[in-house]
DNA sequence: CAGAATCCTTTTTGATACTG
DNA sequence: CAGTATCAAAAAGGATTCTG
């Protein structure tokens, strides 16, 4: 897991962003955004507020161990809120920060496009032989 | 690595794509398209296009190997357009399809936000411990 | 319910060296 | 120049078990 310490540390000197610069933090915000669950979280949470275990069963496929790691990645960054809720059972609420909603607003474009552009690329698509 | 072959197949049978189904080939576009160097190589080649190793200095921190095999990932994809000349030494270019800008479309605005906004995103960052 | 901790397997990535 | 091949290291991911 790339750390919030590495990059918050990194930051400090930085004039321009420029995620071509090989240490520039954007990279590491790039991965959370857009890592194999990061993503999707994003998504799912941009249709509303969401449970643990609501979010487990949205994102389909994802581990317990994957959606606590992301979830405290985005929370980290500040593009998700944690609300836990002091009941037994446990119940804790996620939702986008204003901020994330900004990310979500770019993220959800992105994925849509590519749900709606599937027919044109496997219909042109060239077949490599499996490696 | 994910084969084409893999998707191509799974693709036969499906009727309206969903990321959030865990087999839906749009996971594999999606993972091609925001993978780790994905992203920043559409970026790269969303300002025109570049050379092999132009591609390697733009692109600063990738490893030849990890260049070669994004670009042939994203001409399976049918988002890259290769162009071998046949001189001595090799000259290859690479460009974006117009498949290829549709999706850079969405990659590079979702790219320049972060970049601008890593301000905010460290300014309220909470730090986590070090794990 | 919402995780944390642990163990273990699979993937990904980077160096390095080599080729047409 | 534009790659490929090989190997070792690192990271990601999953399954399981346990707890407040």
């Amino acid at each position: 897991m790339t750390t919030s310490a590495d990059a918050q540390a990194l930051f400090a000197h930085w004039k321009a962003a420029d995620v071509m610069a090989p240490d520039c933090p954007s990279r590491v915000i790039l991965q959370h955004l857009t890592s194999r669950w990061g993503a999707l979280v994003m998504v799912a949470l941009a249709m509303g507020p969401h449970r643990f275990s609501g979010l487990r069963r949205q994102v389909r496929g994802i581990s317990e161990r994957m959606l606590a790691q992301t979830l405290q990645e985005l929370e980290a960054d500040g593009f998700v809120l944690r609300t836990a809720h002091a009941v037994v059972p446990p119940h804790v609420d996620y939702e986008l920060t204003p901020l994330g909603q900004e990310a979500a607003a770019h993220l959800v474009p992105l994925i849509r496009w590519i749900e709606g552009a599937l027919p044109r690329i496997f219909g042109a698509r060239q077949v490599l032989a499996a490696v």
